[in-house]
DNA sequence: CTTGACCTTGGTGTGTACTCTAAGGTTTAT
DNA sequence: ATAAACCTTAGAGTACACACCAAGGTCAAG
């Protein structure tokens, strides 16, 4: 299967196959005589186990380490599969603590505004921002 | 005030600072005669009110439409002001909502794994990554 | 035998918020 | 007078995951 029918069938671009191949994380196994690039069953397989991987919020680093581990499973250990997953799990838990402050400090300062059409002169959301220190 | 003990008042970089004039988030009014940025306390509330928008989660693109109003305030409302800052707080949401997403999906495989030492040859993380479609 | 759809490579551009470098000018203290 | 510590500019580099482009080769249909 050439690129374009490949990619289509997985729903990304024939440039995301690419740049996938540049970074190791999917390179097909033969090419045709032309030169074109051709997919075949393993490459399905390969892809649909990234785009899952993805799908999960692991980034394309992280990917290339998990497939480092899938085509040597022998030579690693459950261990570190779990340690990625938690590592990334606690990552991703940072980080809604920290949209969730946000979202929490955006929705005070929303709701201390009117919100009418009168001139800004006394918008508690602007003089919040300029007043006051410590704004959690 | 010259440029670098402006930047360790606030804690920030001086190219931070730099910066942040490039981008038109802050000037000093004037320079000294050898060309040094001359920072004064109109500066200072402005940084202020800079980091604080930062800290609720404001871009910098966002924090300079926010100065544009407050520059002129009378010339916008406070609808304009509340708008903003509920777009913000609504991307805020959908990033946490797919966040929580991963988060959940992190979970469920991380629970699915002893973590033990043996080799990862059956670690259902692998598995489930390799065989199931449409995790959520 | 030509048109159009596909493929190739290599390189550049996008957004965000800086950080770092190079090459040089200024100020302050000793 | 000279060294340390500051300042200036312009420009490049970082992470991430692609998208887009140019210039050209290949293949099937009409
Ligand atoms: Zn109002
Ligand atoms: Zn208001
Ligand atoms: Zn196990
Ligand atoms: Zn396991």
């Amino acid at each position: 299967m050439k690129i374009g029918e490949f990619a289509n069938q997985l729903g990304v671009s024939t440039d995301t196959l690419r740049y996938y191949e540049k970074h190791n994380l999917l390179t097909p196994l033969t090419r045709t005589e032309a030169g074109y690039r051709d997919y075949g069953e393993a490459s399905l397989k390969q892809m649909k186990f990234i785009l899952r991987a993805k799908n999960v919020g692991f980034s394309l680093l992280e990917i290339k380490e998990l497939l480092q581990i899938k085509f040597k499973k022998h030579q690693h250990s459950c261990h570190e599969v779990k340690d990625l997953t938690i590592q990334k799990r606690d990552l991703v838990a940072e980080r809604i603590a920290e949209l969730t402050r946000f979202h929490q400090s955006l929705s005070v300062l929303a709701d201390k505004c009117c919100g009418g059409q009168e001139p800004a002169d006394n918008c508690s959301i602007l003089t919040t921002l300029e007043d006051i220190d410590g704004l959690t």
